[in-house]
DNA sequence: ATAAACCTTAGGGTTGGGTCTAAGGTCAAC
DNA sequence: GTTGACCTTAGACCCAACCCTAAGGTTTAT
């Protein structure tokens, strides 16, 4: 069991993001002391390191309520469900990946044309191209 | 000259946009009627289609900012500095991608060990993986 | 027994990139 | 000479994802 200030610690967030993740239900401490303290278990440190993970990757917290709401009702639902959903998660992240690989494509094409050398930008291409009209 | 509403109309933004890019140093317009309106010029506008293709690409604002700079005051940088910029831009995205593909293959790792089939979700495979790969 | 370090709550503030509203001024047309 | 489209300003509001503060309660070490 861990406080609020030793897993918020042990993950390098702050004691507040954990109540933040609390009150908009993705992280329900599992108990509380009998004074009110939060008390995290080993499963919600678990938990943690699945929401902070898939926020690392861009899921909005939105998002990452959705994914552990399949796994907190497990009942409610059926195997192909739950396949359907996981499939459709990683479609929008495939999406996700290409938005991102076009828009790292056109940044190394405009590095690519610049020369890169140490004289001034006067006639610097990456300028050029960012002042053509789209 | 265009007012405005001209600009905003034909670049399909907001009004507010321009007054929001005016007030965070982005856009000044080159003049004002008598009465206050504003004037766009041509190089206004050009400096508009800047702005939105920075923006298009996926640099923030402030990023933006530091990119007009140094088109205002070629003279008084090297083409590596862009260049740096640029790519230090692609890199971080690259990360991102790279952390996206993991989270994607690991998504469709998880999809793929499931029978899929319509029976409750109590034993499903995607379920289990999910909380220890969590 | 007291100080330091921790915890509780409610509720307000911040950032980025806008969007909207209110209350009013301007300008061209009919 | 008034209608309607446009413009002005200041300031409020939006969202996500937190961060901070105040006022107080708890735990632990000395």
């Amino acid at each position: 069991m861990y406080r609020i200030g030793q897993l918020a610690k042990q993950y390098q967030i702050n004691a507040d993001t954990l109540r933040y993740y609390e009150k908009n239900g993705l992280l329900v401490p599992s108990s509380r002391s009998d004074s009110g303290y939060r008390f995290y278990s080993d499963d919600d440190a678990k938990q943690l390191r699945f929401i902070l993970r898939a926020k690392s990757v861009g899921f909005s917290l939105i998002e990452i309520q959705e994914l552990l709401n399949i796994d907190n009702n497990r009942a409610q639902w059926a195997c192909k469900d739950v396949k359907g959903m996981v499939e459709a998660k990683a479609d929008v992240i495939q999406t996700k990946i290409n938005e991102l690989i076009q828009f790292r494509d056109s940044l190394q094409g405009l590095a690519k044309a610049c020369c890169g050398g140490p004289e001034s930008a006067e006639h610097c291409s990456i300028l050029d191209a960012l002042e053509e009209s789209a």
